[in-house]
RNA sequence: GGUCCCUUCGUCUAUCGGUUAGGACGUCAGGUUUUCAACCUGAAAAGAGGGGUUCGACUCCCCUAGGGACUGCCA
């Protein structure tokens, strides 16, 4: 197989949820597995919604996830093209102005459903003559521009669902071009497919019965359809639709709430696959790992809880030098690698660290029960000699149990209280030395 | 209303007519750890319902129910 072109073609209008970033990732990954391109295609033909804040904030949340493309355009730089493949259409007969306004349609299509008909598009406007028509637009009505579908079975096979077919005279004439004369997403989309040699649509299901329209549009224009793959949707923990526009979850909340970026494409990659739901360190891995095979047909529930139990895990194996930064921004005390691999088994999330810098490098304070003031007063005693060590907890518990008989949940609890005021917490043979030999015996009193 | 898709433990899924229906996450229990977390071990937990076909059905067919998508001068 000749190396894939894939695109992830997001509109503009909102931040990117976890369902457009499923999209995006699978493409990425496939792209990537096989050696191949990643194009991403800013959809900003709605030039009403779509907006350069949101484009922005786009590209930083996907640069921030690692789906970083090798090529970007924008739809809207590119009417001037749309309108040389919208002649073409028009040469061919295939595209035909229509005059009815939105309203109209509206009607037209409540009377079918009304009558138990298919709202399909009458196509009315085609047995327009030209009279009608020079009529219509002297008194100001300005036309919009159908593509005419062929009104045959239009078949593919679909990597994600296998078979595929749509009748296109079930389906309405697509509208090409709006009465203002700006582009519908469907023939930009198919012009820029076919220039940038898209080898793979991947995409939600949403799409499929759009593939039927944009099949004939690829072959109308001389190029050739690609392969197409369309994911099921992802559902909401409770089974209802996550719409893709509305309450889903965006990229920035889930990176503000600590959730790390590995988190959310490793669940992401796994959901609704025979592969378990498990995290990995890297893009490259979950690449490896993907095939289309692997997706099943049936939509898939995204639970915030399961990113949650997911990202703990990555944050509990996440080395110091990929978070050394951060933990440096939360604290400079934190910059310090012994006091991560202390804490992060302790850390549902990056920032967690923090409370812990305080407890064992600041002034924590001891809290000493009355029972235990003897016992913790003595105790400094005891500490093993010179530098501390991960060796000294146990030494030391092990003198204190020789010399007072304390021991079990008598002898550890005080100790941890009196260093560290909490009663929970990470490992006290690691956390010992951090606090080192002046402040222990400070905070033992 | 129409078209298309889907339905196995709570969740994601394996099973391509014959299995004690397997795994993972979660849950629970035990172990370990001074404690929590982490870690280890174990347990509970599923074929939507009804009809067929078949010696035999989770698997094939039909019906019902439930869920999803589309049915836009949104993408």
């Amino acid at each position: 197989m000749t190396a894939p072109v894939v695109r992830f073609a997001p509109s503009p209008t909102g931040r990117l949820h976890v369902g457009n970033v499923r999209t995006a990732l699978v493409n990425w990954l496939f792209a990537s597995g096989q050696g191949g391109k990643f194009i991403l295609r800013i959809d900003d033909t709605d030039l009403e919604r779509s907006t350069k804040e949101n484009e922005a904030i786009l590209k930083e949340d996907l640069t921030w996830l690692g789906l970083t493309w090798v090529e970007t355009f924008n739809q809207s730089d590119r009417f001037g093209i749309y309108e040389l493949a919208a002649e073409k259409l028009r040469a061919l007969g295939l595209l035909y102005p229509a005059y009815e306004t939105a309203e109209e349609l509206d009607v037209k299509r409540k009377i079918a459903q009304s009558r138990g008909r298919p709202p399909v598009y009458d196509r009315a406007a085609l047995s327009l003559t030209a009279a009608d028509r020079a009529k219509l637009e002297a008194s100001g009505v300005k036309p919009h521009w159908r593509f005419k579908l062929s009104g045959e079975r239009v078949e593919w096979n679909d990597l994600v669902r296998g078979p595929q077919s749509i009748d296109t005279s079930s389906v309405s004439d697509p509208v090409l071009i709006r009465e203002d004369g700006s582009f519908l997403y469907t023939l930009p989309s198919v012009v820029d497919d076919i220039e940038a040699g898209i080898t793979h649509v991947v995409r939600g299901e949403d799409h499929v019965t759009n593939s039927g329209a944009q099949i004939e549009i690829f072959l109308a224009l001389g190029g050739k359809a690609p392969e197409m793959a369309h994911m099921p949707l992802l559902v909401g923990a409770d089974g209802s639709a996550l719409s893709k526009r509305i309450g889903s979850l965006s990229v920035g909340q889930l990176r503000d709430q600590g959730i790390e970026a590995m988190a959310i494409c490793s669940h992401l990659a796994k959901l609704g696959t025979s592969d378990n739901i498990e995290p990995r360190a890297s893009l490259a891995e979950l690449a490896g790992e993907f095939a289309f095979s692997k997706i099943g047909r049936a939509p898939a529930r995204f639970d915030e809880a399961d990113l949650e139990n997911l990202n703990a895990a990555l944050v509990h194996a996440l080395p110091f030098a990929e978070v050394k930064d951060r933990l440096a921004a939360l604290d400079p005390r934190a910059d310090n690698e012994a006091f991560w691999l202390a804490v992060r088994e302790n850390c549902a999330r990056v920032s967690s660290a923090k409370p812990w810098v305080e407890v064992i490098f600041g002034k924590a304070v001891p809290d000493v029960a009355e029972d235990d003031r003897e016992f913790i007063s003595g105790a400094g005693a005891h500490l093993p000699e010179g530098e501390l060590t991960a060796a000294s907890w146990g030494e030391w518990t092990n003198a204190l149990k020789a010399a007072t008989g304390r021991k079990g949940k008598t002898l550890f609890k005080p100790l941890r209280m009196a260093l560290t005021g909490m009663e929970h917490g990470p490992e006290m043979a690691a956390v010992l030395p951090l606090i080192g030999r002046a402040k222990v015996l400070e905070r033992l009193g």
